[in-house]
DNA sequence: GCGGAACCGTACCGTACGGTACATAACCTC
DNA sequence: GAGGTTATGTACCGTACGGTACGGTTCCGC
């Protein structure tokens, strides 16, 4: 269903760059057809209507991370750490991504029609994949002796703030990253730090 | 500036009634004008334009809630862990508020256009005030020994990363808030708890 | 080279909405 | 009660955009 074609691909892409640039509003059917090249027809027999077309923008840059499950090497606690770590700084990348914060906003806008269609995609494409690997990830740790806890969910939505705080919606709203993304490696290893004193041996100098 | 007439309060009363029953679709200069029985040349003599409408309605729907200060008095411990619970509870409760969420789904798929002009008023009115508050209450305890932190803001992210978790993106996602509003105690006091292992006595400051 | 499918470009249609103009009515002030 | 101010209701305009139709062209299979 959702693999299409490279052309399909391409103008997918270009309806990204669009929204990224000049957010929803930049995004008409007409504009993507004179920018990428193609006819309006074609849009509306590629994706049926509008909201095909916003659907499939979401599945198809879902379809462009991978995410990488953790190695099941984990000797030391050390190595545990800086899994985490690298997590956190993926976590905020992604996060503060151009492309990730221009769908949020498009599903947030629309998340009071169609029984916010647009916002099940996302959850469903980009926030579980994540948190699966992160979830795998920590009871990897469990089963190590590293880290205790009893509800992986709990233990993943703490270490999820702790990262995260409310960089997003503040990003959502339009206030610049700077507070955020800028000193991402700090930010990551003072979460994983406060992470390990709420459910590790107590307190692990990271650095 | 912000003062409004009573009639002018009615008429944004009636508007975030239409934002919140249908999103921003719903909010037309001529639907509300039908159901404020109101003209259109009254909207926009007051409000200027529909961008200053929108504007309007975030700085009355501000209007709105009061923030107290925290009491001064905090003879103990508990006192101070119960005013925590109880901002937690607040905290949650605000944002999973229905006109709360509606406001910032608006200046959320605004936040490309002017600016992100809608976005800056929210976090003036709306997210300053909690933390100011917040903070005011985070150094009364630490001037009371209960808690030790070197950075207030740094503390207060902390707090609401406990508290908040991504509940608020799920909600504006479109997430029944069955899993965030639902077990508003018990998140909150979980919370609470867990920044006390962070932050309370015998916790270490972090760097 | 021929038929058909896919596609491009453009023109077109209907409608919804922001914004303006105007006629009428209520409400003061003197 | 005359004049001015303010508000309502409605009609109107321009435009932008989603969606459709159609003629022309490229490309592929046979």
């Amino acid at each position: 269903m959702e693999p299409f074609t490279p052309r399909q691909n391409a103008v997918l892409e270009c309806a990204l760059q669009l929204l990224v640039a000049g957010g929803e509003r930049a995004l008409t059917t007409a504009g993507l057809a004179r920018a990428a090249n193609c006819s309006k027809e074609s849009l509306y027999k590629w994706f049926g209507d509008r909201d095909g077309l916003l659907a499939a923008m979401i599945t198809y840059q879902a379809s462009k991370v991978r995410t990488p499950g953790p190695r099941e090497s984990m000797p030391t606690v050390d190595d545990f750490t800086r899994s985490l770590v690298v997590f956190a700084e993926d976590l905020i990348g992604v996060l503060s991504g151009d492309v990730s914060l221009a769908l949020n906003r498009l599903a947030i806008g629309q998340a009071d029609r169609d029984g916010a269609q647009l916002g099940a995609l996302l959850r469903e494409h980009g926030r579980l994949p994540i948190e699966v690997r992160a979830r795998a990830l920590l009871e990897l740790g469990r089963r190590h002796g590293y880290v205790h806890f009893s509800d992986t969910r709990e233990a993943y939505e703490t270490l999820y703030g702790l990262v995260v705080h409310d960089g997003h919606v503040r990003m959502l709203l339009g206030e610049p990253p700077a507070g955020l993304a800028e000193d991402r490696s700090r930010r990551a290893r003072l979460a994983i730090s406060q992470f390990f004193r709420l459910y590790g041996h107590g307190a692990l100098d990271i650095e």
